[in-house]
DNA sequence: AACTATACTTAGATTCAGGATGTATGTCTA
DNA sequence: TAGACATACATCCTGAATCTAAGTATAGTT
């Protein structure tokens, strides 16, 4: 089935893998679909432009890096600041399940 | 702060709301801010497009309600189809908020 | 030689929420 | 009677974000 990420989902699971460690777009992006247990699909075209929004916000930071053997490789690391970020983002992702499931809920739910 | 509802979750909210009782589209966007808190907030913009959609799948039933006072409002009914819509959608915003957590969980996790 | 896996890039299409605006009606107030 | 405001619905345009698809490139396997 593999529902479709949502909208704004996908820097926020790029900076959770990026704080295990650092790890190159490929891995990122195979990392995520191990980790969901292959629900989540880490298609390149959302893959690769979120990585470099977050490079441009300086949440990340890439380098390239030569093999032995295959393609090059740039590895991205998390800064500061996207450690912030996520951790911003972590807590806007549980107001809105929180939200979302209290509307959900039933009619009789109070807000005062 | 009022983050944004994400893609697809509109439609969601709208059958939540009728699940509960018919209702016309300016007070279900109201409803919905209520239930929320005022998190949420429905744009006519997002609210009229989806109930379009929604009645086009068949999923709810609009009906003109002309009244002694005030403009006219079209009251949304929920069908058969709708329920089982809306019981369809509940159970994939569930899967996607467990499989989510799961990847923001840890690196640790195993699907074995 | 063809296929597969790795690895990054980019162009184009699509989806969907938001902003802005427009149409009406009715109430309240100055 | 003019205005502001709330109710109520509709639509156009924009912009953000994802997906599809194709392209470039290296290297191992069949």
């Amino acid at each position: 089935m593999s529902r479709d990420l949502s909208r704004g989902d996908v820097p926020t699971l790029i900076l959770t893998v990026l704080a295990d460690g650092n790890c190159h777009g490929y891995a990122i992006a195979r990392e995520i679909e191990r980790k969901s247990g292959q629900l989540f699909q880490m298609r390149e075209g959302a893959l690769y432009p979120a990585l470099r929004v977050l490079e441009q916000d300086s949440f990340v930071e890439g380098q390239w890096e030569v093999q032995p053997s295959g393609p090059a490789r740039k590895v991205y690391v998390l800064t500061k600041a996207g450690h912030e970020e996520l951790a911003r983002r972590k807590a806007e992702w549980n107001t809105y399940v929180e939200t979302f499931n209290r509307v959900l809920g039933g009619p009789n739910v109070q807000t005062t």
